[in-house]
DNA sequence: CGGCGGCTGTCAGCGAACTGTCAGCCATGA
DNA sequence: TCATGGCTGACAGTTCGCTGACAGCCGCCG
């Protein structure tokens, strides 16, 4: 089980890496955000241990460009006590658990185990809403078992919203995910995607909730 | 046919015993480094599946004490994601095959029975996929069964893409995996070596996702 | 030592697939 | 009815991946 620990304040930072040592993780320290986003882009972690305040780059701007990117390993995002807004902003960032500072070790290493152990479990799991099926692992689309070609953009644009059920996600938050915070496009190329997508797919499965954003139906046909 | 399922996340070993025994293995589980090693070297196993990180003995120390006592029995080893020095360090000691974590279950019952089914036969370890045939022991390339010959380059690549079947692995990943993260080529390489190896392949073989990677192909011609 | 041949990375060019943009249309809600 | 937000078809620019050519590197052999 690899780890990265990226804080940038040393001694937390040591005590989560003795922690995690300890719980039988290889622990790799980090306290740079520019660093952090190129090592989790490139390098293969079982989990990321992800503080936000960080030097070099935001801690939530890395974990959007991992996401865009496609990196999907669990992230464990620390926040400072009370923030309340950013524990928000980091569930939609794609976080898969926050942790509000300060926290006990032995909390820490539970949830880290919990995300790997999901992580793990959800491996082998097709995810479903309604008649769509999506196979994380051998990135296929399927409507009703039948196989659907789409995409690699068209993919993590049905990713993300099946990532995020029983909510319209807006059009920014989506385009946000789908390209990084550096290039951005206009709304209307995740528009166009989204038509091209309804043409494959076929009605009933993209719905749209005029000005909240778009889901996925749930519905079985 | 008896299996040991050495696993220590009670979650991933209830689901590789029901695996097993659905798939008609008569599975024992253990949990503990030392037990498994006592186990491993006192009964008689078909078969064992091996986590590497474990309480009490690490799971390579386990292996390597039963190879070292003569035990021989066909041993899967689990593997962290991306974990490549464990996986090399596996084979060295003596695994006759690793499956990356996560993995999907029929994946690992498959390897299972190929496991069972090599060492029932005494046959050397032959990884398929649709006609093709890589000797991991001998290091040859087969194609319907007519052996072909390949460069050590792309030997590394068709063998990691056969131990990562039913997805398509992107080029980045094989890039990292055939070259050391030491020296990057530019993606054009691979392309170049994938090109040159489809001329001796002939078509049919490697198969290309756009946007996703190259797998190859199952389908029997 | 020098030539040779196999291997492999780089380059340039090509074609197809993909995707952003534009302009105009539709639908929804005030 | 109007205004606004969303949808769509067409089109063009871009990206991605493929291929042939070429050159550097290395080991082998004369």
């Amino acid at each position: 089980m690899r780890a990265l620990v990226v804080e940038d304040d040393p001694r937390i930072q040591a005590d989560v890496l003795a922690a995690l040592t300890a719980a039988g993780f290889r622990a790799e320290p980090c306290d740079d955000g520019e660093d952090a986003w190129f090592l989790g882009d490139t390098e293969d972690y079982d989990l990321v241990v992800l503080d936000l305040g960080l030097p070099g780059l935001d801690g939530l701007s890395v974990l959007k460009r991992w996401r865009a990117n496609g990196r999907d390993m669990p992230v464990l995002v620390l926040t400072a006590r009370g923030a309340w807004t950013e524990r928000v902003e980091g569930i939609d960032a794609g976080a898969d658990d926050y942790l509000p500072k300060p926290f006990r070790m032995e909390e820490l290493v539970a949830r880290a185990r919990a995300l790997v152990r999901r992580a793990a479990g959800a491996a082998s799991a097709v995810l479903r809403a309604g008649s769509l099926e999506i196979d994380t692992v051998r990135k296929q689309v399927a409507l009703s078992g039948q196989p659907l070609a789409v995409t690699a953009l068209e993919y993590r644009l049905l990713s993300y919203l099946i990532h995020h059920p029983d909510r319209p996600v807006p059009p920014t938050e989506l385009l946000d995910h789908i390209y990084g915070d550096e290039d951005a496009r206009e709304a209307n190329a995740l528009e166009a995607m989204i038509a091209r997508l309804r043409r494959k797919l076929g009605p009933g499965v993209i719905g749209t909730r005029r000005g909240f954003g778009y889901f996925l139906e749930e519905a079985a046909p």
